[in-house]
RNA sequence: GCGCCCGUAGCUCAGGGGACAGAGCGAGUGCCUUCUAAGCACUUGGUCGCAGGUUCAAAUCCUGCCGGGCGCACCA
């Protein structure tokens, strides 16, 4: 277990035997050990006096008193390394530890050799995050991106706080969507060959297509089936989104395809045991799902007048699939546009008696971009839209990946292209990624000064005292619980905000504490402190999918 | 009308039960003969949308309202 954590758990022991003995007819309530923002209130501060108050019909900070005088003194106190107790404000018991007490975070960084960030609350549960999965009908965009800056992130938090998460694309490549693609490219071979642009209704106006329609024409037959026309589409699409993606640091594990779902039969299986199970209606000549007997708005139908199945019911099959797959959770990222589509979804699979409740769908709200101050308008009709590889083109994927993963997933995010781009201080990629360069830079002239990095074990118990040096090491501290968290409340962003309080605390330990030229034991507790830094900024920053250069 | 998300500093946003609410940008002032100034230190700026409720404790949880975004097809 990671040294806070361990500490964490033992101040609880300490403090829940203290409370016991001093108020040994009282049941002991929930209470937190927890770090206080304030350094003034000491390393730990527990809340426990105030949660016993009304119980012990004591005043909150007479409980606390009573307490304090418990616990052990220095003398016993093996298992936890505390310094002194206070009593402070409506009642908080505030614990200083004995300097020293952070220095284990040096070896753990060490031992763990880029998995210090592990921890195992995940308990290797298996979790398939569904991500992107744009329609195959076009270029990715900025939206797209952010999905993908978030799902990618969001698997590598899961897997480092000791899930097994793998990530899933899934293809749109059938239906009515995908016929009027084939037909938007027929449109563009005739067009072609001097015939007039007659694109069908609701087609692909976009010039992505007339590459693909010069390729199309040289070998097909003009006489082809519509099915081919969009086949060739989409397979060429779905290429360029892989590269895209892959350019962008995202590559998926894995790719379903509508298609494949159809081909297996799997709707009509799905509508047949909605049926048996008498969840549906027939009315007006269509089959219905009478999805409001599972909490959504309205029914909604199935099977069309045609014949034809609605989008839902591929959707509800592949959604039954994975279940199928023996995932133990699920979680689909899904555009905010299209969470109209999740009551009925769900419906359907309560219906088939699967367990929704391990279905998590995470929306992904807009992005506007903003230039010059000015927001982007952008518009497919309007020509002015712009894809995910004009966007990279211009801000680059590390700070695009930085920015998307500022911001929670659930808020409407404006994206200051011109800060993004800037190469300057107020960056805060550049803020980052500077810090782990500077330590690079440390590093290397330690090492041509003739300084060696040294063993964990050898660096005295008093080495490190300086705030700054605390600081430091307290931020490295909790990057695992901070991981656990972002992976628990499957919100990647949390890891960015982290890594700028780390960066913030090596800049300020950098500048108030020299290296190279210090006496021999502090050069060199100095010089193993900064390697573990950057080893923790390495992983942060993996974790996020931003490069760490070594200069900049 | 119904549903989902969001209202925190001039702007963009963190913080999602604890003690005087934070960052970046913007505005202003200092600091490079010593390990990268893409840095550091300081100043400026907020009835945490409003009103109730729960709690020892609410920006944080609950309810209602107000404001903004997006959905509400036998399109996908």
């Amino acid at each position: 277990m990671a040294i806070l954590a361990q500490i964490q758990q033992k101040a609880r022991d300490s403090l829940a035997a203290a409370a016991a003995a001093a108020f040994p007819n009282v049941t002991l309530p929930a209470f937190v050990v927890q770090r206080p923002r304030e350094g003034a209130h000491g390393d730990l501060a527990c809340n426990l006096a105030m949660a016993m108050a009304s119980v012990a019909r004591r005043p909150p900070r007479q409980v606390a008193e009573a307490i304090v005088a418990q616990l052990p003194g220095p003398a016993a106190a093996a298992a936890l390394p505390l310094g002194r107790a206070e009593v402070a404000g409506p009642g908080f018991i505030n614990l200083f530890l004995r300097p020293g007490w952070l220095l284990p975070v040096l070896g753990e960084v060490r031992t763990a050799h880029g998995a210090y960030a592990r921890s195992a609350v995940g308990g290797g549960r298996r979790v398939l995050v569904e991500f992107v999965s744009a329609n195959p009908t076009g270029p990715l965009n900025v939206v797209n991106c952010r999905a993908a800056a978030f799902g990618d992130a969001l698997v590598r938090c899961l897997n480092a706080a000791g899930w097994r998460a793998e990530s899933e694309y899934y293809v749109n490549d059938a239906g009515g969507q995908f016929r009027r693609l084939g037909e938007s490219l027929r449109a563009r071979v005739v067009e072609l060959q001097g015939g007039e642009l007659e694109l069908p209704e609701g087609g692909y106006p976009g010039e992505y297509l007339i590459p693909l329609a010069e390729e199309f024409a040289t070998a097909h037959p003009t006489d082809a089936p519509v099915e081919e026309y969009a086949r060739f589409a989409v397979q060429r699409i779905l290429l360029q989104q892989k590269e895209s993606l892959a350019r962008f640091g995202v590559v998926f594990q894995h790719y379903a395809h509508e298609s494949r779902i159809r081909e297996l039969g799997e709707p009509q299986r799905v509508v047949a045991a909605l049926r048996a199970a008498g969840h549906t209606f027939e009315r007006d000549g269509a089959l219905w799902l009478r999805s409001t007997a599972f909490g959504d708005n309205d029914d909604r139908v199935l099977v069309k007048r045609d014949g034809e199945f609605t989008y839902r019911v591929p959707d509800i099959a592949y959604h039954a699939e994975k279940f199928g797959r023996g995932y133990d959770v699920l979680i689909d990222v899904l555009g905010q546009d299209h969470h109209g589509d999740v009551a009925s979804v769900r419906a359907g699979l309560e219906g088939l008696g699967l367990p929704v409740d391990r279905l998590e769908v995470l929306l992904n709200q807009l992005v506007r971009l903003v230039r010059g101050g000015e927001t982007v308008r952008m518009s497919k009709r309007g020509g002015t839209f712009i894809s995910m590889d004009e966007f990279l083109d211009e801000v680059g994927t590390d700070a695009a990946r930085f920015f998307f993963l500022m911001r929670t997933i659930d808020t409407h995010m404006d994206f200051d292209i011109d800060l993004a781009t800037r190469q300057a201080s107020e960056n805060p990629v550049y803020y980052v990624q500077y810090a782990h360069a500077r330590i690079c830079s440390l590093l290397r002239q330690a090492a041509e000064a003739g300084l060696a990095v040294p063993a964990p074990s050898e660096v005295a118990g008093d080495a490190l005292q300086h705030p700054a040096e605390a600081a430091l090491m307290l931020a490295m501290a909790e990057l695992p619980e901070e991981v656990r968290a972002a992976a628990e409340a499957r919100a990647p962003h949390r890891v960015t905000t982290y890594a700028r309080v780390l960066a913030e605390r090596f800049h300020n330990f950098y500048v108030q504490c020299r290296v190279i030229g210090e006496a021999a034991p502090t050069a060199a507790a100095r010089l193993l402190l900064a390697e573990a830094a950057r080893a923790v900024l390495v992983e942060t920053l993996g974790l996020l999918g931003v490069s760490a250069p070594e200069r900049m």
